[in-house]
DNA sequence: GTGATAATTCGATATTATTGGAAATATGAA
DNA sequence: TTCATATTTCCAATAATATCGAATTATCAC
């Protein structure tokens, strides 16, 4: 992962509405949710939604599927783990190792 | 770890110049790094380098301490452990633990 | 085709973050 | 106390982000 892509999937969290739309589709694994159930769960507009699952898309941290009229936003564990990864990269390196 | 502080360490961390003093943090482990040196390092004013590390300061992704004239600033791994912890908490919960 | 439903894009406004020079504060050395 | 060094705070300009109604696009059922 390059700083770039850290930062964006970082911004991308970094904002509380996002935050909690990312820790839901955690829970929810695989199965994902529609944009409009999120919508719903969170009363927030859709445009207001659309926007934020946007933001997270670009950062690769969800994904989306169609099935039917509803697109489907799922959790992408790949893109979590090489971004914690990246956050300890190198840990205590300069320091014989020790934290 | 409460959602707002998750959002303040998050957007501590996305942006290019925190991300990369917090990673040279990392690296540097116990001993850490004066605002001086950091400032020379990255090539930065004293002033916008002084903001950055009050913006991870109060995140408490790094801690300071003083000695002598100088300012010196280290990473603190339990607040990133707790919040790599908090971004997966609960992880697939809701789909019988399958990711 | 038409109508209903699901979601996104557009656009305007409001809010928040970043930058860095100049001034202020804190420490140590002579 | 005076001077030099290290860092922070103040302030104003600029840039980036968030919100959401209205318009648009996509899918399906009839």
């Amino acid at each position: 992962m390059k700083t770039k892509n850290a930062v964006s999937a970082l911004a991308a969290l970094a904002q509380e509405a996002r935050l909690e739309i990312f820790r839901l589709l955690v829970r929810k694994g695989a199965q994902g949710m529609a944009a409009g159930e999120l919508s719903n769960h969170f009363l927030m507009p859709p445009a207001t939604m659309s926007f934020h699952l946007k933001e997270l898309s670009n950062a690769e941290l969800i994904v989306a599927r169609r099935e039917s009229r509803s697109i489907i936003y799922s959790a992408n564990y790949e893109q979590m783990q090489e971004l914690l990864g990246f956050l300890m990269e190198n840990c205590c390196a300069d320091n014989g190792g020790k934290c």
